[in-house]
RNA sequence: CUCCCGUUCGUCUAGCCAGGCCUAGGACACUGGGUUUUCAUCCCAGCGACAGGGGUUCGAAUCCCCUACGGGAGGCCA
């Protein structure tokens, strides 16, 4: 157990932003790397969108991606209360003690945070107002990510709002400082207040934990970071979208580090072991969902069946595909057949319908490429005459069968393949073909053959 | 407007700190072949980038400066 202490400190907003998850993910990956202190700590200073709905949402979305925590709501710890809306004690100490500095004053009704320095007033055009600023000396941050950053801060600024409420800043620091925080792994738009920040750990003669900014993640396209409004901002969103949450989070882990031995679908152990700040991109990453697609079918594939089934059972069940109460041994079958082609869950219930039911989508692409066969009535008769002869009907016999009847015709059997799989399922690809037709059946599959005949 | 950060294939990135090994490597996507009786895998190949300009140097993707572009911050939001 080393003495690094980290924490991720999210505002529950009613949604787990792409972000933020990558932020925790950070986070709990420098402290298990280092055997440190992962800490969940609640921002819930603001106003009404606190809710126990909010806060639900973010920890399941938590579990989901397997990030769990050592201190926090719900486990407990030596530094709580983890929720700053029960913290309020702790941070009238500490403005006391800014109080009795001199360092925070009365204005307005709120209370400020006073530089040091000399003062003059100057034209903010940003503010499009004169503003009091101080000639104060530049902050030196020693990030573990950019290096050297420095920034001036050059107005005092609000750390209790009128209504008696401390603002971001203020508790951030405090908490940071009252939870032994000592590494602050957080996104770089946080870097422009880093120099607040640093202003008040050392108003309080505290030390400086280490910061790390991490890039961040870009939306997918146009310009400016991942807001949630976009697609695929949403941990909720890939939940609900069946991808596997070690997909994700190994999808996650890319986004802006990376182990730089060409590496990418890794376990999370060696990811654990091999995560540190020197594999920490500078720059922005773009979001691109194509990739986090091929992760999660590359994983989806590997999948123990057993696993595999259970997570497809609920889906086909939901989407209607499967009844609750379906024959067991039916599915288990279509489903080992399934898994090493599909190319994720979310499509599985489309991808398997005709095993289910007769009433199945007819794939446009691959009924064009099928007529485009001027002889395909024929060669389907002829299809036809064999499987009706094929007994028993298993894999291995229907493909004897085909393949004696083309060399008969003269042809390749598998010239036949498209148009059976087309016939028996209205698609141009899917599992492998004879072992498809057993599970079907004769019945099945001589029903739909004369389906087809008849168009 | 001010300040901060960044910039290698369409995208994620390796290389940059310790300049020559870079005719810039990998992955996703895409295209074309091959394996597979179909489908899917898999394999091979192709496509495709050092933002621009100056400097330092025998030599720069790598160091320095400028410009451009991108991102962030500048709330009594977090």
């Amino acid at each position: 157990m080393s003495n690094v202490r980290v924490r991720f400190a999210p505002s529950p907003t009613g949604f787990f932003h792409i972000g933020s998850a990558r932020t925790a993910l950070f986070n709990w990956l420098y402290a298990r790397h280092t055997g440190g202190t992962f800490i969940l700590r609640i921002e819930d200073t603001d106003r009404q969108r606190n809710t126990d709905e909010a806060l639900r949402v973010l920890l399941e979305g938590m579990r989901w991606l397997g990030l769990n925590w050592d201190e926090g709501p719900e486990v407990g710890g030596v530094c709580g209360p983890y929720f700053q809306s029960e913290r309020s004690a702790i941070y009238q100490r500490y403005l006391q003690r800014l109080l009795d500095s001199g360092r925070a004053y009365e204005k307005d009704g709120a209370i400020w945070f006073r530089l040091e320095g000399e003062r003059y007033t100057a034209y903010d055009d940003f503010k499009k107002q004169e503003v009091e600023k101080v000639r104060n000396r530049p902050v030196v941050i020693e990030d573990a990510v950019r290096g050297r950053v420095e920034r001036t801060e050059e107005q005092d600024f609000v750390i209790f709002r009128q209504n008696g409420e401390p603002v971001f800043h203020f508790v951030n620091v405090v908490d940071d400082i009252e939870m032994g925080i000592t590494h602050v792994i957080r996104g770089e738009d946080h870097l422009s207040n880093t120099s607040k920040h640093v202003e008040l750990f050392e108003a309080f003669g505290a030390p400086l934990p280490v910061f790390a900014h991490i890039p961040l993640i870009l939306k997918e396209s146009g310009p400016g970071k991942m807001s949630k409004r976009d697609k695929g901002a949403l941990i909720e969103e890939y939940e609900q979208r069946h991808f596997l949450p070690e997909a994700v989070r190994n999808y996650l882990c890319l986004l802006g580090w990376n182990p730089k031995d060409d590496q990418e679908k890794m376990t999370i152990d060696s990811i654990i072991e091999s995560f540190d700040f020197p594999g920490i991109n500078k720059g922005n990453a773009r979001f691109d969902e194509r990739k986090l697609s091929s992760l999660n079918t590359a994983y989806l594939r590997e999948l123990p069946l057993e696993s595999f089934c259970w997570l497809a059972r609920p889906i086909l069940n939901q989407a209607g595909i499967v009844a609750e109460d379906s024959n067991e041994d039916y599915l288990q079958k279509v489903l080992a057949l399934c898994q090493p082609k599909a190319r994720s869950l979310e499509t599985l219930a489309e991808f398997v319908a005709y095993f289910f039911s007769d009433t199945y989508e007819v794939d446009a692409k691959a009924e064009k490429k099928i007529h485009r066969d001027a002889n395909w009535q024929e060669s389907l008769q002829q299809v036809i005459a064999v499987m009706h002869a094929v007994e028993p009907f298993s894999a291995e016999t229907i493909g004897a069968s085909l393949e004696k009847a083309a060399a008969e015709a003269g042809i390749q059997p598998f010239a036949w393949f498209p148009l059976i799989r087309f016939a028996v399922s209205g698609q141009s690809g899917g599992p492998d073909l004879m072992p498809l037709l057993e599970t079907l059946g004769k019945e099945c599959v001589l029903s739909r053959l004369h389906g087809l005949a008849k168009c």
